[in-house]
DNA sequence: CGTGCGCTTGAATTCCCTCAAGGGCTGTGG
DNA sequence: CCACAGCCCTTGAGGGAATTCAAGCGCACG
């Protein structure tokens, strides 16, 4: 039962593809920007496991593209426990910044050795005119934003059981959308203390209810392969709506067969006044 | 003891005071944009208690200047529960969004009848040029931002009773930047339920650990005033760091003697391989 | 004068944490 | 090759934290 994420070292070739379907999953990529893209990945970079890539309050490096391994957004508490606000997972971006100050809100750390390539022409993309690549680096700021959003709910409002269910899911939907999910298998490279981290719990309950849903046939472990065994009363169980964006979008939705989102019923109207 | 609010109805000359007040907290405001702002402030708006001024995934409103009242970012869920992500204070902007979608990521309520103004210029200010504006604009985005990832880590890894004081703590420092602490108190015009919700219990136990806080002589109340009577051992003991970006930020940190931020010690370096 | 909302308090229960100990696997050094 | 240390996972026991259910109070409002 080996834990540890050994990364597989493919040819560049194999990365070059994955970096062009990462960055052309809302849509295709025009010949120029793809050659962009090309030259681009003539540079690719490997971090140890636990390496902090980029630090909170220190002006962002430029944007990376994840091609292999996790990493977490994360912040150290004063007495040495961490919170860890989100995940960096193959196909996403850091060192991306919308704001004009250019700041990181938060320390990215290597949770798995990792693969990237830097893309210093997303920086630009960001303000630049249309395109599919504005497009992907909002998409890539919005994922960030709505991922945060969850993490509140989780942690504000569900058990320790519903909030690992419902971070699974998140990595279910996301790992699909960029084609790491075989049947309803995913490689989850993290160690329960990063899990722990995460959902706001201890590492020992963590362990526990992570038994609880072998249990309950919800889940199936072996190492570090990761089974959801039913999707759809998993996401009944937790209320999850997978945010709108993680695409392919309609497709996540119908396998996961959850009721489309009910229509909020009261818009802002006139002042009252 | 009224725990309701009762907007005060002020001429709309101190409204303007305020509203220029508000915006010049940064720097001054040129003569030009003052006068933008007086004309919009011939818009007064009032909104009564638990109206939805924003609906999640609607876009977004012109953005809107708080000159009185509360209002929470928050989520329903499924189940009738609610998540509060983050509060609006007088001086507050809603209906800013800094992405090209402009799309709610979040519904805005009022928690009391609430005066607002339109500030339509502002939404151009955020992508304009350099300026008193922009730089306010950008201010009110950061502090969304920040004060969600507060959020994620008071829920995450404090106790109730340290949440409630972080939330309390964070009150006071954003309140006394728009001048509206005296001495130790200020106005806290939410009910239990609404701290509860933001604070992710139960109003049960939001009211135990209220009556806690007045046991152990940090906070005494008295109606909706809340005078807060040791800051400096109330951030000792929550690790309260006053973001950078809650201004007047030197004032707020020496009078909470909050020891200067900790320099993070590592930076990414080169890459490993 | 009743009704409703918000605050308050008690009792029982559930959830989750800490402490502690043990087991398996990996890498290292004798 | 074996011994050992270190890391991670696992499990038990006990205690503390927070929840739910329930009832009662005070005040504002109609």
């Amino acid at each position: 039962m080996t834990y540890r994420y050994r990364p597989e070292r493919l040819d560049s070739r194999a990365y070059r593809s994955f970096a062009l379907r990462s960055l052309s999953r809302l849509r295709g990529l025009p010949g120029d920007e793809a050659s962009l893209l090309f030259q681009a990945l003539q540079n690719i970079e490997t971090w140890r496991q636990g390496q902090e890539l980029i630090a909170e309050g220190a002006p962002v490096s430029p944007p990376r593209l994840v091609l292999e391994g996790w990493a977490v957004r994360q912040r150290k508490l004063g007495d040495g426990r961490r919170q860890i606000f989100g995940f960096l997972l193959p196909g996403d971006v850091f060192g991306l910044c919308s704001r004009p100050d250019n700041v990181a809100m938060c320390a990215v750390t290597t949770a798995t050795p990792l693969i990237s390539t830097p893309l210093p022409f997303l920086a630009e993309a960001i303000h630049g005119g249309p395109g599919a690549l504005k497009d992907f680096a909002w998409h890539m700021i919005v994922q960030e934003e709505a991922g945060l959003r969850d993490q509140v709910v989780r942690l504000g409002r569900q058990s320790a059981h519903e909030r690992l269910i419902h971070l699974l899911l998140e990595f279910y939907v996301r790992l699909k959308a960029v084609g790491m999910v075989n049947g309803q298998s995913f490689h989850l490279p993290l160690s329960q203390e990063v899990l722990a981290d995460a959902l706001g719990i201890s590492v020992v309950h963590t362990n526990r209810v992570l038994q609880q849903l072998k249990r309950e046939q919800l889940i199936e472990t072996s190492g570090a392969q990761m089974t959801l065994r039913d999707t759809t009363s998993m996401a009944r169980l937790v209320d999850y709506r997978p945010p709108a964006l993680w695409l392919p979008q309609a497709e996540a939705q119908a396998s996961l067969k959850v009721p489309s989102c009910s229509s909020t019923e009261t818009v802002a109207s006139n002042p009252s006044a």
